[in-house]
DNA sequence: TAAAATAAAGACAATTAGGTCCTTAATTTT
DNA sequence: AAAATTAAGGACCTAATTGTCTTTATTTTA
């Protein structure tokens, strides 16, 4: 469904805006600690949505990355998937044909693309800050 | 979502079906030929198929393969899915955790599990006769 | 019986995804 | 100013997936 790049770019942006929410930066090591990922491979990723504007990064002592502001109520789930995995995940075909359309679908297409829809949905509608309230509550997990 | 190997089987599965119902055997260079697919890595994938009994292969002149009898009616699309990917496309945590599970739920878990629950809802009530009507008809497409 | 046609099987190669390491740059603390 | 702390960047490595090739086994046709 996601990359694995993309999987640890969501939990450690949740991670990070619970941080945020405390006035504390996360530093790489932390994060790789509180969501069990590769430090190395999860700091590319990281890279990734420092360019994209959805987590800002400070380097240097109490350095870090953080969500600026009330970001996290306005960035949705869909900006991060868009900016590690692109559109693929919402239009690409299920059974792999060139390009998904309505003039040439594949059999599976009438069913398939409801279900692709609803993830398209969801993951559109999610903000950051959604996730991040379990999270603090207690209620998700980010690892094991 | 789907691997590759897994969607040259549905394909391959669909094409196949149609020639049986005009009792007539797919050969291998037929079925890549049709959904453009890799003539060697496809045969891989209908072993699997046929060690999984979806599909019965015949050697020799004019072998290939087949769908017995009525089979392409209670044959689902998720028994080929089982076959080639597993259930990890139903079972898999949408973050990555270990497991997927409601007392230890990742922070998109509510969300996500009803898309989840779509898509296996649709491979587990859709038959390979199904998939096999629309391409008969001429409304879908197993290649471009 | 010999030849042709087909799938099965296994070794191998190429590509992509996932992951590591090392050096550099920037910032803060001492 | 020097040392410590942190992220950035690039080269590199590893594992999994995807794809190829060659040989063998089985069946039918001539
Ligand atoms: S054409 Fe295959 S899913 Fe749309
Ligand atoms: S725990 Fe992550 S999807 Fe269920």
């Amino acid at each position: 469904m996601f990359s694995k790049a993309c999987e640890y770019a969501i939990r450690a942006a949740i991670f990070i805006a619970s941080e945020s929410e405390k006035d504390k930066r996360a530093s790489l090591k932390d994060i790789a600690r509180e969501i069990d990922s590769p430090e190395a491979f999860t700091a590319k990723t990281l890279q990734k949505l420092s360019r994209s504007g959805i987590i800002t990064s400070t380097k240097g002592a109490h350095g870090g990355f953080e969500v600026k502001g009330d970001l996290s109520n306005t960035i949705m789930i869909s900006q991060i998937v868009l900016a590690i995995d692109g559109d693929k995940v919402y239009t690409r075909c299920s059974l792999g044909l060139h390009n998904c359309s309505e003039d040439h679908p594949c059999p599976f297409h009438s069913r398939f693309k409801p279900v692709r829809n609803g993830l398209q949905q969801i993951v559109e509608n999610t903000s950051l800050k959604d996730l991040t309230s379990g999270l603090v509550s207690g209620d998700t997990f980010l690892k094991i």
